[in-house]
DNA sequence: GTGATTGTTGACCATTCTGTCAACTAACGC
DNA sequence: GCGTTAGTTGACAGAATGGTCAACAATCAC
């Protein structure tokens, strides 16, 4: 077998924080391997190049996360209060970090497609498909929604994209406002846009 | 008086054009000089910074696109066609850079706002203003819509928010997707959500 | 122990980055 | 023409960039 190491998740952990409160551009391979703890020719030796951890960097945050997501659209949930949860869970996560860094600092795979969609083809298409599986998540409550008579008919998948639509958006404005109250009455929004009871477009 | 130049206003067009296809840190000082037609030394003289140059790059777009946007939003043009129109305008938009490019390039200001809210004060509250504006003018299209009673009374400002982060979002999933056609209906789905008639809360 | 495998190290390279500066030049008022 | 103001130029600096490499060290199977 020959020597082990964790040097590779942590590059992992550390390219994903950095990258995340600033951007891939601003943050160097030297920074990602100091915060890492690791040597610039380790980071080498376990990648390729600086796009591929990236690449690395996201894929493995979505597989860390993803219990919490499962938990969240549990189908043993209503699913209405699962948008709400989620929503309420976003909102949280952004306070958090402002508590943290002093910024709202945005939802790390919209970053990095806002940034790099035209730069670098695998990164683009990593968060598309991990953007894809988030609206796989939101599809399945509205789904749900639907079949339990809690909003009227829809398509799932076309009112799926318009909630994740609202919730970028909203996202963006509140790191451009820095402000994470912007987020506070996200699931109000959502639970318009999709029509739930007594709340059809009242803002 | 002394020589004149339109040297700054070239390097504000390249400097826009440059980092809208591409990022604010993968474009260069260097870049926008060659493309402009102009010599660092030049750059130097107009701007102290490629920051302040950005943040000049962003306001003179404003300023040039605003007569489009006072056409649009014209009180002549009846509410809710104003903000069908604008998102349709949006929509043509990226489908022309999709053609020149290859790219969906999304919008100016969200990209700046996205990439670097968080690490340049001076860029994160311009893009903020002009988004304020923006969604100045789409307040007023909804005010005059529920004014003219085409739509349930609601509150235009927090509407026009929530208008506003459906086209940023869709803008964003557009960019991520490399693909303008997920624009096409943007104008249904804003219908929608601010309750125009027959259309609500139906995808 | 031996050998193969896996991972580490730090010096190194070429390039590019933003920003600087002193010398130069064009246009104007007078 | 003369002085002043406004703008241009190209060479330069210092740091930071992503990426390379050959020598070295730890671990395992045997």
């Amino acid at each position: 077998m020959g020597r082990t190491s964790d040097a590779r998740e942590k590059l992992l952990a550390a390219a994903l924080n950095l990258i995340w409160s600033s951007s891939y551009g601003a943050v160097g391979v030297d920074q990602i391997c100091e915060v890492a703890g690791v040597k610039k020719g380790s980071f080498y030796y376990f990648f390729a190049s600086k796009s591929e951890l990236a690449v690395a960097a996201y894929e493995a945050y979505w597989q860390a996360k993803l219990p919490d997501m499962e938990a969240l659209f549990s189908p043993d949930i209503p699913p209405l209060q699962r948008l709400e949860s989620f929503c309420r869970f976003g909102y949280e996560a952004q306070r958090q970090k402002f508590e943290e860094f002093g910024f709202v600092v945005g939802c790390p795979y919209a970053n990095a497609g806002s940034e790099l969609a035209t730069l670098d083809p695998r990164i683009r298409v990593k968060t598309q498909e991990i953007m894809e599986r988030v609206m796989g998540f939101i599809e399945s409550a509205i789904h749900d929604a639907v079949q339990a008579g809690d909003i009227p008919p829809l398509n799932p998948k076309s009112a799926a994209r318009q909630v994740y639509s609202v919730i970028l958006g909203d996202l963006l404005r509140a790191k451009v406002e820095n402000n994470p109250e912007v987020l506070a009455d996200l699931g109000t929004t959502v639970s318009h846009l999709i029509g739930a009871p007594n709340t059809c477009a009242t803002a």
